[in-house]
DNA sequence: ATTGTAGTCAACTAAATGGTTGATAAAAGA
DNA sequence: TCTTTTATCAACCATTTAGTTGACTACAAT
């Protein structure tokens, strides 16, 4: 099956956020930037394992890090978060007009009926 | 890992979106209900394949099915992409005004500087 | 009754995912 | 220099995913 650029994007991203490991990273970093030990804390799998999950995240253009001695502390990318919301939401609100129309013809059909 | 319910419901909604297949379905369903052989036409993938996306996307709550003698019509739930764009806009949100935050710290540094 | 249309079920395969352990690198501090 | 902290790489394993083909069900139409 094809892929353009864009969908790779998309395909990384969205599959980064169904996971509930990393999903709760992202809510962790919303708060401000953290380290790989400081986003295992809260979680009974390895070092290893947690840092496989940033590197999903980071592939995905949902975080970036930095440099600070020996740490490589995790930053939000909210842009990232922003083009998925506009993804979904162009969809959304196709749907929504979709059914404002549909509505309207029945409604029109009511008054015809009457 | 444990997952509670409504992690279990994001895990599967986010994932049915990372997939451009799925993607292009929900785009396709976003102007109007389409059946399983509507939904294939545009994909080089056998009818059963078709099928099991479908029933992700279902599983997910994304679409529902009606009935029309041997059609089983697919329907767009705009609301559960409502929920999505509000679990990712709620940290995004957070992130941003962490930012703004650190924003006007930095201005108060540069105050204090000068 | 037979044929055609729409869709699903079952079994299989190839590739990707999420986890493990063990070894290693890179920087800071004793 | 030796040790500790932080993080990654490599190899491996179990499970899940996306696809295939073939048999099947349900309903419509002739």
């Amino acid at each position: 099956m094809r892929s353009d650029e864009s969908d790779d994007r998309l395909n990384r991203a969205f599959l980064a956020l169904a996971d509930p490991v990393r999903r709760a990273m992202i809510a962790r970093l919303s708060r401000g930037p953290a380290t790989v030990n400081e986003l295992a804390e809260p979680f009974s799998i390895s070092k290893q394992a947690v840092s496989k999950h940033v590197q999903v995240l980071e592939a995905a253009g949902l975080i970036t890090r930095s440099r600070d001695a020996q740490r490589r502390p995790c930053h939000l990318v909210p842009e990232t978060l922003e083009a998925l919301t506009a993804w979904i939401d162009a969809y959304r609100l196709t749907a929504e007009r979709q059914f404002r129309r549909l509505d309207s013809v029945l409604d029109t059909l009511k008054e015809t009926e009457r």
